[in-house]
DNA sequence: AGCCTTTGACCAGCG
DNA sequence: TCGCTGGTCAAAGGC
């Protein structure tokens, strides 16, 4: 550190006092848009008011229908209000539509057994600032997105490219994402502070994983994607609560760069990666600063010139959200930013590029640990995404539209009451909605975490709305960033492991 | 020695 | 034109 310098951003100790912003729309989610009175709401209560709030022509609609929705092209739901950040319900985002009608989708009453939830598509904070943007549902990665049927045939036309031409180009931005894919999670109580890391999947199959890999260096390396990089500046933007970190790519003549912000804990909050690497990513240095050390061949072949964001900003409250929205803007394609942001999306975003594609991801905060979360996840081989729990199937039931059952799930653990229930698409049933309820009263169970492996090959993404119990036992492995933060136990280093569920 | 971070200064775009 | 703002430069120091 440089002494002569009064005020280091990087250090936490001496940064200024940040002013929170308004809770977002996330959080009136799970405030129940105030009449909450400190209670957790349930996780109906959490969809409802997610689907439902104030909008008078809403329509209920269930997990299904809600995931059907978010195979329909733009083309399909030409009514389509924007999404919220929670809204799985599309993946395209016109901002000429704000006043769209919602999409209606039949459904009844939404009852605790049908899971059936009315329909908001929030305008607020979703205003995609650019035409031709399509929203990538929450934990839907742009790969899933595209092997998905339903998302391209506008998009195609748009792009006047192939499925395959721009899946590979999508597939190829994946993959210059940073594999360090990391959100935090952050509760009131414990002030846990855990990084996830995401690896992108590698390029010659998007449909193999999207390996979740925990580092225990996200602070300082927030995101070790494989290439090395070199901080030339740091800048307090204004609007932003956190320092914004520029880093260049060091390989020679590699014009990629990368913008990274911190939150007052240094963690990641954001990462904006602007343009293409044309090398090969350096062999990583192990022992050094390779948090992950599976990423030196995921960014192989890489096209295209994305710019990509990941945010996790952490709300004051406690809301965590994972939206992906993006565009793909056809005439500059090559300038196509995947971005991962829980900005407001009415704020404006002063020197925004041309076309982005957008997408938050999710973070938790300062919320109450018993609320339910959201998990929107894709899974090719593997049915259902670890959590790190052991679960019993109780129930099981076809819901009307769509042609998989939804099945409940209780946690074997004695005393424990947490359940969730898990629903496909029913356009495509390697989309999966899972909803836990309760909060676990324990660990995550230990020894079950060596098998299955995520290597296995899935395309995984989550959507965190709520970890059920302070941020662990999830499918994402926790490492504590700061010591003295309550960390749920260690679980073993590597992929995205999957737990034996008994599931039949 | 080489690479990296830090950070004030400077530049460019925009209203 | 001017001020604001984001992005970049580059010197200094650290590792």
């Amino acid at each position: 550190m440089d002494e002569k310098r009064g005020l280091s951003l990087s250090d936490p100790s001496t940064r200024p006092s940040i002013t929170l912003p308004a809770r977002s729309t996330v959080e009136t989610l799970f405030t129940g848009g105030g009449s909450g009175t400190g209670a957790s709401p349930g996780p109906m209560t959490l969809v409802s008011n997610f689907f439902s709030e104030n909008d008078p022509d809403s329509d209920c609609r269930s997990f299904s229908q809600l995931l059907s929705g978010a195979m329909l092209s733009p083309a399909e739901i030409p009514n389509r209000r924007p999404s919220s950040h929670l809204d799985m319900g599309h993946y395209y985002s016109h901002k000429e539509s704000v006043n769209n009608g919602g999409v209606g989708s039949g459904g009844g009453g939404g009852g605790n057994v049908d899971f059936q939830f009315s329909n908001n598509g929030r305008p607020s904070s979703l205003v995609v600032t650019q035409p031709s943007m399509f929203t990538i549902p929450p934990g839907l990665s742009p790969a899933t997105l595209l092997d998905s049927p339903g998302f391209f045939p506008q998009n195609q036309a748009s792009l006047g490219m192939s499925h395959q031409q721009a899946l590979a180009q999508v597939t190829a931005h994946a993959s210059s994402l940073p594999p360090i894919h990391s959100f935090t999670s952050t509760t009131a109580t414990t002030t846990t502070t855990t990084t996830y890391h995401r690896q992108p999947p590698p390029m010659a199959d998007h449909t193999t994983a999207s390996d979740y890999q925990p580092s225990s260096i996200a602070v300082d390396k927030p995101a070790d994607d494989g290439y090395n990089w070199r901080k030339y500046g740091q800048k307090q933007v204004k609007g932003s609560e956190y320092p914004r970190s520029y880093y260049k790519c060091t390989h020679p003549n590699c014009p990629v760069k990368k913008q990274v912000e911190r939150s007052v804990e240094g963690q990641v909050t954001e990462i904006i990666y602007k343009g293409q690497h044309n090398h090969q990513p350096p062999q990583q240095k192990r022992g050094k600063d390779s948090s992950n050390g599976t990423t030196s061949s995921q960014n192989e072949g890489q096209i295209g010139n994305f710019t990509h964001s990941l945010t996790m900003k952490d709300q004051e409250s406690s809301q965590a959200t994972y939206e992906h929205s993006g565009s793909s803007d056809s005439e500059e394609v090559g300038n196509d930013v995947a971005r991962l942001d829980e900005r407001h999306e009415d704020e404006p975003q002063p020197k925004r590029r041309n076309t982005e594609v957008r997408s938050v991801e999710p973070v938790t905060s300062h919320r109450a640990v018993s609320e339910p979360r959201i998990i929107v996840q894709t899974t090719s081989e593997v049915d259902l995404l670890d959590d790190g729990y052991r679960w019993r199937k109780y129930g099981q039931k076809v819901v009307k539209g769509n042609p998989h059952p939804r099945s409940y799930y209780k946690c074997t653990t004695q005393g424990c009451n947490v359940r969730k229930h898990v629903e496909r698409a029913a356009t495509d049933p390697k989309a999966v909605i899972t909803t836990y309820e309760g909060k676990h009263t324990h660990d995550v169970p230990a020894a079950k975490n060596s098998s299955h492996n995520l290597a296995a090959a899935t395309t995984t993404t989550t959507s965190q709305l709520q970890p059920p119990n302070h941020g662990g036992g999830h499918s994402l492995i926790q490492r504590p960033e700061y010591p003295n933060h309550q960390q749920p136990p260690p679980r073993p280093s590597g992929l995205l492991q999957f737990k034996e569920e008994q599931i039949t």
